[in-house]
Parts: C-alpha cells; structure tokens; sequence
DNA sequence: CGTCTCTTTTACGTTAACGTAAACTTATCT
DNA sequence: AGATAAGTTTACGTTAACGTAAAAGAGACG
C-alpha cells in the first residue's frame, strides 16, 4: 500500500470520488497527474492536493477558492517579494478561518441550547407531576 | 428600527440580498412573509431565520439542508415522540458541527505550520547571516 | 485472434441557486 | 390625469460541479 503513483480508480477507491470528478480536477488545475502513455498516474503529492481539496468543499468552498488555497501550499522557491505576498495572502486566509470557528462555536451554542429547550419540555411532559 | 415587520426592500437592505433571493427562499419554504394586499410583509420570525439561512449558508449547506436544520428550531407544540424524533436528529447535526470545527481546527494548525515554514524561509533569505 | 477490462476523449445533460428582463398592479406625488 | 417608485408574477438565462453516454485505444488472457 502507498506506491509512488495510483491509477485512477484507486484513486477513485481510496478518496470515494468518480473517475470524471478527479479528471475534471485536472482540467480545473486541481490536480497534476502525470501520464503513462495515455494513462494517468497519480502521484502522492494528488493525493496530498485531493485530501485538502475534499476537506474544502466540506467546508462551502468552490473549486476556485480551493485552488488558490493550494497555490499557497506547495511554494517551491520563489523570489523574497513573492513570499511575502504568499504570507499575507495566508494571513487573510487564516483570519477567513478563524472566524468561521467563532461562527461555528456560536452555532453549537444555540443548537445546544435549543436542544435543552426541548428536553425541558420532554421532562415537563413525562415526568411533570413534581413542581419542585 | 426593529419595527414588527418589514418591506422586502428593508430587509434586502438588513441582509444584503436581493428581492429575487427572499422570493426564492419562500418559494422554497424557507421564509413565510405575510401578505399586506399583494405585497410581502417580513416578521421577525422570518429575520431570524433568514439569520440562520445565511449562516448555514457560509457554512456551505444546501438551502434544502438548511430548511431542515430550520425545523429543528421552530418547535411548536408536537406530541413527546415527535419531540423525542426531534431532539434525536438535533444530536445528529450537534455531532456533525462538532465533527466540522475538529476539522476546522485541524485545518488552522496546519494553515498555521505552513505559514511558520514560509516565514522561516523568509528569515533565512533576507536576514540569513546569524545561525545561531 | 477475439474478448474483456480499464482508460481515454468528446460532448451533451442535470441540479442548485439565483440573475435578469418583461409586463403588470398599486400607491404616491405633482 | 400623468408620472414615478416599489412591488408582483412569469419565465428564460447563467454558473459551478459534476453525471452520463458514446466511441475508441491499449494491455491481458484463453
């Protein structure tokens, strides 16, 4: 298991996704598969690239959105200028991030008090006879 | 301001959203404007789901998601089984919120990481005299 | 050699979530 | 009364993210 490079389905196998979802990936820049022949070969940096781009749609983010996140990813060696750039492009991201948790945690809050409501009138329904 | 209910134009205005957007999220049944003659009057119900609708929405939920998240909060007055369904599908949501903000935070630690490894490079380019 | 099996390209189809334009009421202003 | 503004219905258009079907090539097998 974990060879250098997969074949579409076990690719497909592996993440659960159709062979038309990883090559319209590609055609969206997504993905780099290089090829054997006709034949595609993915290699662990598509795995790597495909994990974090399934983790964005669960998170609401388009195919676009997602692409720009991984270009700041792989960075390879870019000029002083350009990293900094990448950083502060990261930055905002991360703050996009960290503000969706708060956002996220308000909604646990409610939904929790929510359901506490509504166990508050299960208790008074079933097992109401004790006022105090 | 807050007055009982609104025009469509004022809650465009409070949400930054389009007239087309609130006629189709009554269409779909998410938000049940009174009548005045022809026009819609919006409630404060109808506020407070919107609320709801937009934050499921960044979120990344389907609108047909979202209707569903919304019964859970508008509880009325049902029988104890319905009651108990009820509370049954809000543990199911709470587990998967929760299950997002894990992933959340998995994301920001490594969005994190990531940025800390660029600084690094960072560092050693423009300042990169001292090793010690 | 014929037949699978896997993969490829090409291309039209589909769904969600609105955008946009047209034609029409209703109320308000002058 | 005529014009203006705000709202309505109806309906076709658009984009993203694939689904699905057709036709064809490449390697394995009996």
């Amino acid at each position: 298991m974990d060879p250098e490079t997969m074949s579409i389905r076990e690719m497909c196998d592996a993440f659960e996704v159709t062979p038309r979802t990883l090559r319209f990936y590609e055609s969206k820049e997504l993905l780099f598969p290089i090829r054997e022949g006709q034949k595609r070969l993915f290699t662990r940096r598509d795995r790597a690239r495909l994990k974090l781009i399934l983790r964005g749609k669960r998170f609401g983010f388009s195919l676009e959105e997602i692409r720009q996140l991984l270009e700041l990813y792989y960075v390879g060696d870019q000029q002083e200028t350009q990293l900094k750039r990448t950083l502060e492009v990261a930055r905002e991201r991360l703050d996009d991030l960290e503000r969706r948790r708060a956002e996220l945690d308000d909604a646990i809050d409610e939904m929790r008090s929510q359901m506490g409501m509504v166990d508050d009138m299960l208790t008074s329904l079933s097992g109401g006879q004790k006022s105090a």
